[in-house]
DNA sequence: CATGAATGAGGATTCATTCAT
DNA sequence: CATGAATGAATCCTCATTCAT
């Protein structure tokens, strides 16, 4: 794809590959560390590079951080979407989903703090990373939708969908699995409440007259 | 006791102000710049005292920043505890609160930046504010259960919902209301939506046979 | 002693306790932590004062400083000269007097600090401390020459073994004392050792025809 | 190898030459304002480097400390023990070691205050230097009895005389040289009394019976 | 006399970026 | 392309000293 642009582009794989390392270096420090303490000589250092040869790869620390999110995003996103492949149905998606979404974060205990740092380091990169996140939640509601497994909902219902489903993620991640240390089977019960609250709501039993 | 011109302020509430003042600076400057760049220099010198005073209120820039989340905090919760006051009944109480939680954020946009990077400059800090909040909401539940204005829930069910509600305002707000941009209108669409999303969730209607 | 100043002095018993817990609480500071690290809220918090009283004392802290070695000096010169009082005779004084000073040492461990960085804190108060030290040792040489228990001395041999003894006392605490760990028994071969050496000098044995 | 024209020092030499320069400036500002003045700062100035500079040589300011006064006093050892290079006998040694030390110490003022508060600022560097020196003084003294020209000592004597002629040395500089402001007559003169106390002792002349 | 809050200058250290090799 | 030495600005923290109470 692409057309090849006429440059000299001799020795690419090497370059590609200084290119990709200082990428997950950067993602290694930074989810570690934090932004701010991810300086370009401890991420040159975790890669084997010196110091200057980052600035053949990245205009400045500013612009790495621009792209990082996006980066790991996908890969995650990428992740989960392998793991929902194949559901039975859209609610059967959410739990997949889910379920591989605390999967991720647990072999990748550094996507948070990228994720949420990015916000205040590089709003355009975080911006990027939701809208992607986002197009990927409506693709797969408005399957489930014309597939009749969902409720109609408004054009506002389903935006404010997408922004719960994602905040649920995100914080059940954090405050129930992470910090409340959830094993495999507290992570399963909290992965079908959740289904059941989607699915249902929370409003009163209709009491049969 | 007080006969108090205005003029002079006594020894002990010339503290209290300097340390609320500090406060009030650093959750400015945080939330504008960052706790990264969240400077003594800068803080001190917005609320006109010099660099060496912060020393005598706050062991260490760590020590301001371990106190900064947990007091803004209780003050957006405090301003939202009140604008719920005097609801009708539980979903009332959602729809207010999201709504005062907006108006919160419109008027104090530097809080999420201090809550998100909080997380990595202050775990502790972090963990106390989602505690506070997460009594808040278990209140507000149980009280609700018991006026069999919800459905019964298990506890799982009941600590997914508390985060889930947590993780919803926080992403209506970022997405829709600050990304959005989104006005008075719009803003009451969005917790209408919320609100009859929770209430019911998403299920397909029942067909009637 | 003295003639009354005719100036208030009432309290003067309150007031003399304060200048001299200052001098003891600079002693135990300076000599634990040196004169860098001195601060006077170090001092006044080691003896209850607040940090603005100490100006009531001293006009500064350097002021301080050019006091402090004279006077803990003269501690010390005073408890080795009441140890060798009632000697048998010269050597006899140079013995007590060294042990004594490793006596002294053993207690008051700062005094070295105190000395040795004095003389670039202040040198004013070094040169007076060595001045009275000298004195003291005149005083016992000439006794001794006059008793003719030492040979007699040119000027300048005089002067020379002046500082001989001093340096001495000196290097063989902090060497063989202090560094060496030297229990009684050892610290007793090396007084013997010393006096022996300056009794003889180190000159080849005579060989008898 | 190398050509070298006077140009350009190459990457290694310079190396050296920047290390070298800041041990340089180091002792100097040391030796003139002490170790607690010897800012980076003004370390760096003297030798025209940045401040940043300094780190790729150090690892931090107590670093260099730690290094500075075995450097030194390697020097100054070096510079006594070719002194007294082709000494007819021991005493001789001593007399052109007492006087080297003294010429060294003209030269280089600094000496003593990097060797005196060295000792809080760096114990280890301290104790280095004195093994060395005391190194030096017992191969000197090991010959000197193997050729009988000094009288057989204990080892309790010897290590007292190690100490006692080092103790001389920086006592009778500092005290009778330094502030007593000895001419070059005046020095001579010191020299041999301490020779002379060193070869005979003080004892009282043997009454011929 | 005594207090201790307030000041602001000073200094060690880190780090993004440049550039000669 | 790659290196890493050099820079110097930026920042946290300490502390002597002052002064209003």
């Amino acid at each position: 794809m692409a057309v090849a642009g006429k440059r000299k582009l001799r020795r690419p794989e090497k370059a590609d590959a200084n290119r990709k390392g200082l990428f997950q270096a950067a993602a290694y420090v930074v989810g570690k560390h934090g932004y701010a303490n991810a300086s370009i000589g401890r991420i040159t250092e975790r890669c084997g590079l010196a110091q200057g040869t980052f600035y053949l790869y990245f205009d400045s620390r500013q612009d790495l951080f621009d792209q990082l999110l996006p980066a790991v995003g996908e890969e995650m996103i990428a992740y989960v979407s392998k793991a929902v492949h194949g559901s039975r149905d859209y609610f059967d998606v959410e739990r997949r989903g889910l379920s591989a979404f605390f999967d991720y974060l647990t072999k990748n205990s550094g996507f948070f703090r990228i994720l949420y740092e990015s916000d205040s380091v590089s709003p355009e990169a975080t911006r990027t990373h939701y809208e992607n996140l986002a197009r990927k939640y409506l693709k797969v509601l408005e399957r489930a939708r014309a597939e009749h497994q969902i409720r109609a909902l408004t054009n506002v219902e389903r935006d404010v969908l997408i922004y719960v489903l994602m905040g649920a993620r995100d914080y059940l991640y954090r405050n129930l699995v992470l910090r409340g240390g959830a094993d495999e089977t507290r992570r399963n019960e909290i992965v079908e409440a959740f289904v059941s609250i989607l699915r249902n709501g929370i409003g009163p039993e209709q009491t049969t007259p």
